[in-house]
DNA sequence: CCTCTTGTGCTACTTAAGTACTTTTACTAC
DNA sequence: GTAGTAAAAGTACTTAAGTAGCACAAGAGG
């Protein structure tokens, strides 16, 4: 374990690129992961209803974390949200302590600071100015949710699939990252259909030179035709 | 419009249950409500993008309103939440300040308490302690969304639109409420579909007598049948 | 090297849900 | 009253998505 005092130098760009602690100073950081402890947890790591995430709250550096629902009826399953560095959870356990019925899996060899939530509660009122950060990103959060419902109701399979795509592209680099080394089963699971129906419409896409497939392994070959795509794609929704 | 110090004694009965600020005190109550003002809006009445929704906070003191949103290309409505007597909006314009892309309209005539958000701001800021029953209502909104995008994806529309009647249900009374009088098409944007499909699907239930339809008219004649249809659908998705 | 698991590609089939249309109802104005 | 009209309810057709099945390919691990 690292000594806390090499905790901020270790991971100072993950921890400053952390949204929910913005605008922290190097010591409040410090004064703050006096609390936190490393984990490592390996890939395929499956965390299920374990009683100790009630009770702690974490910060990811490395590596991706699926959040994700099962049907208790159907036993599908739902990817809520793909966590990866810089991310944390679970919000909603430290805000109200309920048992969030939820399911999280490591998609990498992942390493997180975890805190009692206990700890990161009594910090939170020595520094209630701190709330603020909490309340703006829960709205974030809120919103997100409140668009992914938007999008269940409104489009079609396509069109969830076209946006997954390029919401993650790469800016810069103009490459598919987060989840061009999952199988079509996990892209189905993020976009609530199911492993041929996604299946089915990656072929097309394929097959009109946007993008190309191997097994785990997804690319971008042209992003204006994924555009173009989407574009027809909402007109005929009309 | 009624001096301050009787906006608690007139609502006092309303403003108790509202869950956002479940522990004041009758002085913290009527401190706060110092900052407000009444207003009513008659029925129908729709606020689209009104600026001043960016900058008041509201209570519901009598009346529903739905909140939807509205999609560009198809134009197809969906309720995300009905609110009524006691609720409160709209908390992520509290929370970031940035501009909520969501419609209301009045489905009867409304009062509400409004101030206006920098007020509100600074009151809790003076009483932060109350942070975090705003934290907590948030995480009990997220999880109101996240178990909505969950039914969009596990269930079909049959199980959505009996859950929807199920938990309309007055536990004491055993009749259906605050949607009983709306029309096929609001309840098919309370759950996701259209008219059309929610009209075939009450028919049904009509048909097995557990329920009974006439214009804007909707009555429950036999819980138990619909919690039996429920389950059924619940072993059929197996 | 072989075997076993996991993922992909493809086909044929089924069905729920969406669409577009018609009919009925309730209300207003005369 | 009744004619007109808007809203709501009801119906028939079409389609997208889900399901089931199988053959094949790639890697992992012995």
């Amino acid at each position: 374990m690292v000594p806390t005092n090499d905790l901020y130098s270790k991971y100072e760009s993950v921890l400053t690129s952390c949204e929910l602690f913005a605008d922290l100073t190097k010591s409040q950081w410090q004064d703050l992961l006096s609390d936190f402890h490393e984990e490592k947890w390996s890939k395929n790591t499956c965390i299920i209803n374990h009683q100790k995430f009630l009770f702690h709250f974490y910060i990811i550096t490395r590596g991706r974390i699926k959040m994700y629902n099962v049907d208790e009826f159907s036993e599908k399953e739902h990817t809520l949200f793909l966590l990866k560095e810089a991310d944390v959870f679970d919000l909603f356990c430290l805000f109200d302590g309920t048992k969030h019925r939820v399911y999280y899996e490591c998609l990498d060899n992942t390493k997180v600071l975890a805190i009692p939530m206990d700890r990161l509660r009594d910090w939170l009122n020595k520094n209630p100015h701190q709330y603020q950060h909490f309340l703006t990103y829960a709205g974030k959060m809120m919103r997100a949710l409140e668009s992914n419902v938007s999008q269940l109701i409104f489009t079609n399979i396509t069109t969830r699939l076209l946006k997954l795509l390029l919401e993650n592209v790469n800016s810069k680099s103009k490459k598919l990252e987060h989840i061009n080394d999952l199988p079509n089963k996990e892209i189905a699971n993020l976009i609530g259909s199911t492993r041929a129906v996604v299946n089915r419409h990656l072929q097309l896409l394929k097959q009109n030179g946007s993008i190309d497939m191997a097994r785990n392994q997804l690319e971008i070959k042209d992003i204006s035709l994924l555009l173009k795509e989407l574009e027809n794609q909402n007109r005929n929704q009309k």
